[in-house]
DNA sequence: TCAAAAGTGTTAAGTTTACACCCATGA
DNA sequence: TCATGGGTGTAAACTTAACACTTTTGA
């Protein structure tokens, strides 16, 4: 099926952009790329691509993801549609923004580099391409809305992972500190976070429980709320 | 400026739609067309159009929003993007959705008619176009999200309004009932809610208080919590 | 005079915050 | 043995929720 009536419409390219969300060291990192196309060759950009013409916008920016990153199913969200005239210099494209949450260790460092692509602290971000610094304080504004009242914290950790590891992640993302023992009271109501009989040894001498969200039991009877 | 890197790359329809909230009787509404052209003319849909190729994406929201209701500056966010392959059965167009909130008595009743638009309750939806409905259901998960955080619910009143609606309002949009005294009482809270002294006799003999909305006073020192 | 909507405070329950010490272990 | 991060409970402050009667006035 087509329609004539539309075809007396403009068309327009239309990108995505990712902005990928990474924990290292207690600190939120994104992942950014130095442009590899002029204009603007060389400066520091979110992973973008253009739609392909059979294909759901949505999935061109797993694509894209997969493409930086080599991992699939990865925990993404529309950020938003970004259509001002001039938002690129090079011609009129309207650009829809996802962020993306991932195990940072779990990334392909290689194909990192073939995109010259590095992963850059939240709190120290270079100046970015076009309307690229924007979409990312969206981004990290629907994921601070987001992170205490739905398990989404969880993509950004390893699948075990210490409370401690947990409570930084969170400092990290709301930006202030947490009083210890209110946080963890917290996670013990939540019983799809589940102590394992692992330990991991490698942040303490007496060695931190880890933990494993289950989402299965989140399914089931979960309420969340950090 | 123009790129020849950028050509390789296909073109789409672009287009947005409005989910336009009105407020009246106690009942949120929706303000539905009767879709003007093939295919699927006749249809129940969202008021929609195509983006112009010198016009920002936000700025055909608003062009579109005053074309059916004569009004200018309304309230709108964007919604999203949508844009799945087939989502529109007649070509393939990417659309980004709209809500605005308004004060329903303001729209050009004559620019509704010629459109073929309707008030619908919200609780009663006809089947809608495409994905038109999800878009809705969207919206008005926003809706929920911020009417409690911001002052966003008197965009749906007029300029003076009294408690009584202003708890219906919000009854109307949470779906769930409000305790008159807890409410009052937060209302009475927040100094930017100004009690001016004129009485609405409309809705009862002994006359109800007429409240306004201060938004320089709320941008001054503004918390608001409903 | 009565029906109908407007207006008004108090108490109990629940939630959130603040806070400090002992534990286990490897070096 | 000691330095380091892991682990644990209680009480006060605050917020939210529940609840019913009096007022005004036009018909």
């Amino acid at each position: 099926m087509s329609s004539t009536f539309y075809q007396q419409y403009p068309k327009f390219h239309v990108a995505v952009d990712c902005i990928i969300f990474g924990f290292k060291n207690g600190l939120l990192k994104v992942l950014l790329q130095q442009r590899p196309f002029e204009p603007h060759a060389g400066e520091w950009s979110l992973m973008g691509g253009f739609v392909n013409s059979d294909e759901d916008v949505d999935d061109a920016a797993a694509r894209v993801l997969t493409e930086l990153t080599g991992l699939k199913n990865v925990y993404m969200k529309q950020v938003g549609a970004f259509g001002s005239v001039n938002r690129d210099s090079g011609d009129r494209v309207i650009s829809v923004a996802y962020f993306a949450l991932l195990d940072i260790d779990r990334v392909d460092k290689e194909r990192n580099r073939e995109h010259s692509a590095y992963w850059e602290d939240l709190s120290t971000l270079p100046k970015l391409l076009f309307d690229h610094k924007e979409m990312v304080q969206r981004a990290l504004t629907m994921l601070r809305e987001r992170v205490s009242k739905r398990p989404v914290g969880f993509q950004l950790l390893p699948p075990l992972f210490t409370l401690t590891q947990l409570q930084m992640l969170y400092e990290a993302i709301i930006g202030e500190n947490i009083d210890k023992r209110n946080f963890r009271k917290r996670v013990a109501e939540m019983t799809f976070i589940e102590k394992t009989d692992e330990i991991d040894k490698r942040t303490s001498k007496r060695g931190a429980a880890l933990y494993r969200f289950n989402n299965t039991a989140y399914q089931r009877d979960g309420h969340f709320k950090l």
